[in-house]
This record gives C-alpha cells, structure tokens and sequence, in this order.
DNA sequence: CGAAATTTGTTCGTATGTATC
DNA sequence: TGATACATACGAACAAATTTC
C-alpha cells in the first residue's frame, strides 16, 4: 500500500480514495467500522492526524460516522 | 470578524490587535485560554500559522503565556 | 468495581514547498 | 530580496470516551 509522496496529491487524499473505493466496493460496510486513525496511519506509513484528515473528508461525505471512543463507523444509506 | 485582506496592515498584526482589544476589554480572562490558533484560523478564515503569528505577538507582549499542548493563557497583571 | 488498553479529540511545535506582494 | 500567507505533513503530549480484562 504506497502512497505518491512526491505527487500533487496530498496524502491525505490519496488515502481518503481508497478507503472511499474499499467502502463502495464493500470491503467495508454499513454498520462496521473502518480501520481506526492508528490502524491506517501504520498501514500507510503517515502521521495519525494525517489518516485523522482522511477520514474527515469521508465524514464529510457521509460515508462514515465518526465516534468518539469507538471508530469511524461505514453509514448504512438512507432509504 | 472581517479582516481586510488588501490593506497593507497584515492580517497577523489585524488578528493581534483585535485579540489585544479583547484582552484589554475584559472579554478574555486572566488564567483563562484564548482561542486556539485552529479556532482563531476558522473564525478568522487564515491559515493557522498567521493565527499562530497573532499569538505571538500577544506573548511578545507579555500578555499571554502560550503553553504547547494546552493552549494560549491570559497573563494576570503582576503586582 | 477498577485498571488498562483502545480510539478519537485537541493543542502547540516544527518543517517544507509554493505563491504573492 | 524579504515579508506575508497558505497548504501540507509530521511530532509530542495530553484529554475524553469507550471497551476490555
């Protein structure tokens, strides 16, 4: 799992892709949460608040609901 | 909370002085945090580091104690 | 019930690169 | 040239919520 490090894309971002494709793929689903900050900074190799920010882009989405204490939890779509 | 972003006052001098109002005002506190350079950021709509720039200059100052981790403190008046 | 571990939340400290004035 | 300003990214420390043992 490599990150572009030297590209215009921020790593953030580039993360926040692929847990957003995971997600719609159905690697992870509704109700289940995703790998936590700590878990995503190791696997990736970057800083927590970096994953921290990846998540946040999800959470804007609405892809993820963040818990605090417990995860980023996958949203089960309305309706 | 308008900053002027074309006059030649800088927007961490703005950012300061009105802080520096605020404190003479009574509206902060002494041994009671100002706002974090994030929420001076946010409110403010600059990026962290001119926030940061402002408090900086308030510590210069003298008139609050930045603490890492913690946050920036209103100093009580000696004597 | 309580202590430890896990996970998210927050804050300041610092560095790099880029752009603008 | 230098000061200002922004975006990104990492580091360190601690707090708060939650779970596990």
């Amino acid at each position: 799992v490599d990150l572009d490090h030297d590209g215009p894309v921020p790593l953030y971002v580039q993360i926040a892709d692929i847990l957003r494709d995971a997600i719609r793929r159905g690697d992870y689903v509704p109700d289940r949460p995703i790998p936590s900050e700590k878990d995503l900074s190791d696997e990736y190799g970057v800083n927590r608040l970096t994953a921290r920010k990846a998540v946040r882009v999800l959470a804007e989405e609405g892809l993820v609901t963040v818990v605090p204490g417990r995860g980023s939890y996958v949203r089960r779509p309305e309706g």
